[in-house]
Parts: C-alpha cells; sequence; structure tokens
DNA sequence: AAGTAAAGAGCACTACAATGCACATAGCAG
DNA sequence: CTGCTATGTGCATTGTAGTGCTCTTTACTT
C-alpha cells in the first residue's frame, strides 16, 4: 500500500458517497487542509488520520500475509 | 485499525520470524527508536513506516469495506 | 543470584504532518 | 465564454514522528 493507492481509493469511496473535501473533513474533524494534501498524493499521513478517514467513508484497514 | 492493534500484529509476526528488532531495524532501515516506540504503541507511525515493516515482515496492508 | 540479551524510555534535534488562510486552477452547468 | 463549485497549492505555525545516544528495565539462561 503506497500513498498514490490510499489517496485515489480515499478519493473514489468519497465520491462514491456523494460527499465533497469540506464535508469528509467534517465528518472526520481532520483539516481540510490535510484531506486536500492526502488525496493529492502530497504527504505522508499517519496511520490516526488514515483510519480515521477510512472509518468514516466505511472502509477498514487490514493486515493480511504476504502472498 | 488502531495502533495497539498494530503494535501487537508487528510484534508477533516478528517473533515468529525470529527476529530482533535491530534486525528489523537493519531489514526495513527503519531506525530502531522507531521500531522500539512503535511496537510498544508510545507512537502514531506514518504510511511510510508502517508498509515498510510489514512488507519486510511479509505481510501487506488492505482496504476492504466495513461489514 | 548473576550474567546476558532484548526491549523500553528520557533527552535533544531535524524533518515534516497537520492545520488555517488565502489564492490558483480545474470541472462543469448554463 | 461565464459563473459557480470543488479541488489543488503556497506560506507560516505548531506539534510530533523519526532518529541516535545513553541508560533502565525486563526476560531468559545457567
Amino acid at each position: 500500500m503506497h500513498i498514490a493507492e490510499l489517496a485515489r481509493i480515499i478519493k473514489e469511496r468519497r465520491k462514491v458517497l456523494g460527499i465533497n473535501q469540506e464535508q469528509l473533513s467534517e465528518l472526520t474533524e481532520i483539516g481540510l487542509r490535510t484531506i486536500k494534501g492526502l488525496e493529492a498524493g502530497k504527504t505522508n499521513p499517519t496511520l490516526h488520520t488514515i483510519s480515521t478517514i477510512l472509518d468514516v467513508l466505511g472502509l477498514t484497514l487490514e493486515i493480511k500475509t504476504k502472498k
């Protein structure tokens, strides 16, 4: 999992749910500037930021054995 | 996925593979102090740190739809 | 109990994530 | 082409992740 892939998944999921970055910022209580930077692939987000956003989007992080 | 759970998974997997924190630090090129802090659940690691460690441990991060 | 190896923690420093604000750019409806 | 809305970005600030060094604590072995 790299940053570009995470950014893509979050952005796509957000659009499927029909909300914009500002609404996602309010729902997650994560700064709008942070959401923008993350979706644009410009930052290396922390676990807290990632899991909070995924949670609001109805997604979860899982760890699997590499095949 | 929260920090304590990630710490537990990484620590257990590392022991299964029979390596210590110092060896994991060398294999991942991530500072020993960072590995120690992460496994002790004292930090909020970045995606780069998490994915690099999981990769060396033969694990991968996946994003799933919450059930 | 004593010795050794591994893990945890304090301190100080650097780099950068998170943040708000303001402005720029892209996309889309008319 | 013109607005309008959403997304992207530059700048400055604050907090903290990542790091090495050193010391303490824990765990295992004899």
